[in-house]
This record gives C-alpha cells, sequence and structure tokens, in this order.
DNA sequence: TTCGTATTTAACCATATGGTTAAATTAATC
DNA sequence: GATTAATTTAACCATATGGTTAAATACGAA
C-alpha cells in the first residue's frame, strides 16, 4: 500500500475547476475530439488544452491519434481513488459516531448506581 | 435541484493539498484546536491558518470559540456532495459500458443473416 | 506542394496558492 | 495591569492557474 498524495493532489486539482469537471461529464458519454469537448465551454481553444493537460497529469483521460484529431478517453481508475479517500474517511468518522451513540446509549440503559 | 458548481470547486479545491487532507483525516477522529492540527504538518502556523480558511470556505470544517482556542469540526456535508459527484459521474459510465457490453453479445448470439 | 482544419505552443497578463517572518490580537492568569 | 499562550493579520515572495491572441505544427485532401 503506497502513498498516492501527489496523485489524489493532481486529481481534486483537476476536479476542482467546472470546464473540467465537464469534460469528464462529457467523457462519460464516450470519447470526444478537443473540438467536442470545447465546443459548450466558451473559452478559447488554448484554454482548453491547458485543462486537457491538467485532466492528463492526473491520468483522468487518455488520449489517441486519427488524423489532425486528438480524441479524448476517460480513465475511471483516478475517480475510484479519490472516491475512495472520501469513503475512508468516512468509514473514520462513522466509526467514531458510532462509538459515541453506543456510549451515549449505555449512559441511558444503566441509570448510575452510585453517586 | 440546483446548481453546486461554486461549492464543488471549492471543496476539490480543498481536498487537493495533503496537508489540508491531513487536518480533514484528523477531523474525522474528533474536534481538535488549531496546534493539534498544525502538530505533525512541518509548515508555520500562519500557513496553517491560510488551510483553515480554504477548508472553512469549502464548508467542510467549523469553528468555535474556547478562550484562546479556535476548535475545528468536521463538517461532513461537502464532502458528501464531491463524493456525490464522482458517483454520478460513475453511473453515466457504466450505463454506457452495460450498452456497449449489451450491444456486443447481441452481435455474438445473432450471426448476420445477410451481406 | 499548397490549402484547410484541428490542435498545440509561445508569449503575455492578472490573480490565486502556498510559504515565510514579524507584528497584532485575544483571552486566561499572575 | 503585565505576562504568557494561541491564533490571526500584514507584508512579502515565488510559483501556479486560467485566460488571452498570434504563430507554429500536424495531417488529409486537392
Amino acid at each position: 500500500m503506497v502513498k498516492y498524495e501527489a496523485q489524489l493532489d493532481a486529481v481534486f486539482t483537476a476536479l476542482a475547476h467546472p470546464a473540467r469537471r465537464a469534460m469528464l461529464a462529457r467523457l462519460g458519454r464516450g470519447d470526444a475530439t478537443v473540438s467536442e469537448l470545447a465546443e459548450p465551454l466558451d473559452m478559447s481553444m488554448p484554454a482548453v488544452t491547458k485543462h486537457l493537460k491538467v485532466l492528463e497529469r492526473a491520468r483522468l483521460i487518455s488520449r489517441g491519434r486519427n488524423a489532425q484529431w486528438r480524441p479524448c478517453r476517460l480513465e475511471t481508475t483516478p475517480l475510484n481513488e479519490a472516491s475512495g479517500w472520501i469513503e475512508e474517511q468516512r468509514k473514520v468518522w462513522e466509526a467514531r459516531l458510532d462509538r459515541l451513540e453506543t456510549y451515549l446509549h449505555s449512559l441511558d440503559k444503566q441509570p448510575r448506581k452510585k453517586r
């Protein structure tokens, strides 16, 4: 079990911009060219290229080549790592809240005998 | 159903730094003061304060006051929103892959009659 | 080889991030 | 009121982000 810290940094960074989330959402429905990803985005093509680099660095997309098109494909593993981190945290805090609840119930049901 | 875009931006931004993830992981085990959060972090207190602001802006923590201490508490709702976004995407791409698989099976089982 | 289309790179700009040290603030205690 | 401890603010610096326009590149087609 390694430390994915830097990988998680890159993935959460990539998810932190609405344009990049929109691109990922689009790619979830199937591969797309850069122009197709750019079409709904109201920004220049160079800006789109930059966002794609952020997604690539996070390994959230891979790219092919087809003539002058560079199709993008969603890679789901990093998203699993990201939600995995959150789910791990959820386990921690839910376990803590369970212990707290158990403790509070024990106070209810075992009325103090002394004092 | 509103658009949480800006909120999601803030949450994923907050999750994109290892020090902030460490703080959240610590808070998952229970409330903590700023000094307690800072202790394992190898950075100055002002740096810690800045990270706390990022977490607050994302509503990932709330803060109290107890004399000169400013205890921090984990707020889990934004984490649910973040993992919720990822899970929604998962539904989309899994549905697509299911359709693809169904289609491929249909090709197997219905050998082309003509052509 | 030239033309047209898709995409990227270069150069630039403004703002945000992430860190520092020094000073200010807040609140308990002596 | 002065002292001490916890925390924040101010001022500064370097680098990253997110955008632009203009130029370069890559490739198919004419």
